[in-house]
DNA sequence: AACAGCGTCAACCGCTGTAGA
DNA sequence: GTCTACAGCGGTTGACGCTGT
C-alpha cells in the first residue's frame, strides 16, 4: 500500500525567493500559524504545506536568532544533548529563538567533531562539590547515541505503563519523597527509578511542566500547596491523567542545577 | 586562475503521533 | 475500529561558499 505524496507534483523546491518569504510571512501574519497544506493553496505558493511550515518555522517566524551561537548557548547545547540525545526539537526549547534545525546543524557540523576531537567536552559550569553528584546523574540520564531512539508515546500508553509499573505502591511519590527534604534529586530520583526500558517521552510542543513538578517547586520555594492534600495515589491518578514528560521534568531539574551553580536561581 | 576537497546550512524526505470523520 | 489529513520530528541531501594546492 503506496502512500501518497504529500505534496502536488507541480511545486518549486530549493531555496525560498524573496517574494515567497514576503508571501508566506503576510499569510500567516493575517491568517496565524497551522494548516499549511491550506497556507500554501490559498497564499498561492507553489509549495508543499511541509516546506511553508519549515520554512516559516526555521526562518521567518519572528524572535528567530540567526547567527553566531554563543558559549553559553554552546554549553547549554552540549548538556542537553548529553540528556536527551539527538532529540533537537526538545533541546531547542529550551534555547529561545535557535530552531531544531539550527542546534542539529551546528550540533553535527561544530560538536560532535569537538567532542570526538577532546572525548567529553569541559563544560564550563561546575564545581567541584557537585561535579561528581551531576556526573553520577547524567550517567544515570545519559542518552547514549548508540541507544535505540527514544519513542514518542501517548498518554494512553503511558497510563498503562504506569498502572504497570504500580506506581501508587513501588514508586515513591514525590509529595512524600520531598516532605523535609530540600533534596531536588529526589524528585529525579523518583523519576530515574521509572524502567528506562520503558520510560517514554511526551515531547509534543503542548506539553507543559507537570503539574506535580511544580506543586514540588512550590514546596521547595516555601509555597503553599494546592488544597488537595495529595496522597500517592492521588499523584499516581493525576500523572494518570496528565500528559507527562520524566524527561522534560528531569531536565528542568538539571537546568535548575544549572542555574543555581551560576548563581542564576530567581531568574 | 583553475580545480578539488571540505564545511555549512537550508531544504527535503520519510516516518510517527494525533485528531477528527 | 478504521481511515485520512495534518503536524511535528530527526536524518539526510545538495547547493553554495571557502580554502588549499
Amino acid at each position: 500500500m503506496g502512500r501518497r505524496p504529500c505534496c502536488p507534483k507541480e511545486i518549486n523546491k530549493g531555496a525560498w525567493s524573496r517574494e515567497e518569504d514576503e508571501t508566506l510571512s503576510k499569510y500567516v501574519a493575517i491568517h496565524g500559524e497551522g494548516k499549511w497544506q491550506k497556507v500554501a493553496l490559498n497564499a498561492g505558493l507553489k509549495r508543499c504545506g511541509k516546506s511553508c511550515r519549515q520554512r516559516w518555522l526555521n526562518y521567518l517566524k519572528p524572535g528567530i536568532k540567526r547567527g553566531d551561537i554563543s558559549v553559553d548557548e554552546e554549553d547549554m547545547i552540549i548538556r542537553l544533548h548529553r540528556l536527551l540525545g539527538n532529540r533537537w526539537a526538545l533541546i531547542a526549547k529550551r534555547l529561545p529563538g535557535r530552531t531544531d534545525n539550527e542546534i542539529k546543524n551546528y550540533w553535527n557540523t561544530n560538536l560532535s567533531k569537538k567532542l570526538q576531537k577532546h572525548g567529553t567536552p569541559s563544560l564550563s559550569v561546575s564545581s567541584p562539590q557537585n561535579k561528581r553528584n551531576e556526573e553520577e546523574k547524567i550517567k544515570q540520564v545519559h542518552v547514549a547515541p548508540e541507544a535505540p531512539r527514544p519513542r514518542r508515546i501517548s498518554a494512553v500508553e503511558y497510563s498503562k505503563i504506569m498502572e504497570n509499573n504500580r506506581c501508587s505502591t513501588t514508586t515513591p511519590s514525590p509529595s512524600n519523597k520531598v516532605e523535609g527534604s530540600s533534596d531536588e534529586a529526589s524528585f529525579s530520583d523518583f523519576l530515574i527509578d521509572i524502567d528506562q526500558s520503558q520510560l517514554l517521552i511526551g515531547d509534543d510542543s503542548n506539553s507543559k511542566v507537570p503539574q506535580m513538578e511544580e506543586e514540588h517547586i512550590n514546596k521547595q520555594v516555601g509555597l503553599t500547596n494546592s488544597p488537595s492534600s495529595s496522597s500517592p495515589s492521588d499523584h499516581c491518578h493525576h500523572l494518570l491523567a496528565e500528559k507527562f514528560d520524566p524527561l522534560e521534568t528531569l531536565l528542568d531539574v538539571e537546568l535548575k542545577r544549572m542555574a543555581s551553580f551560576l548563581g542564576l536561581e530567581n531568574d
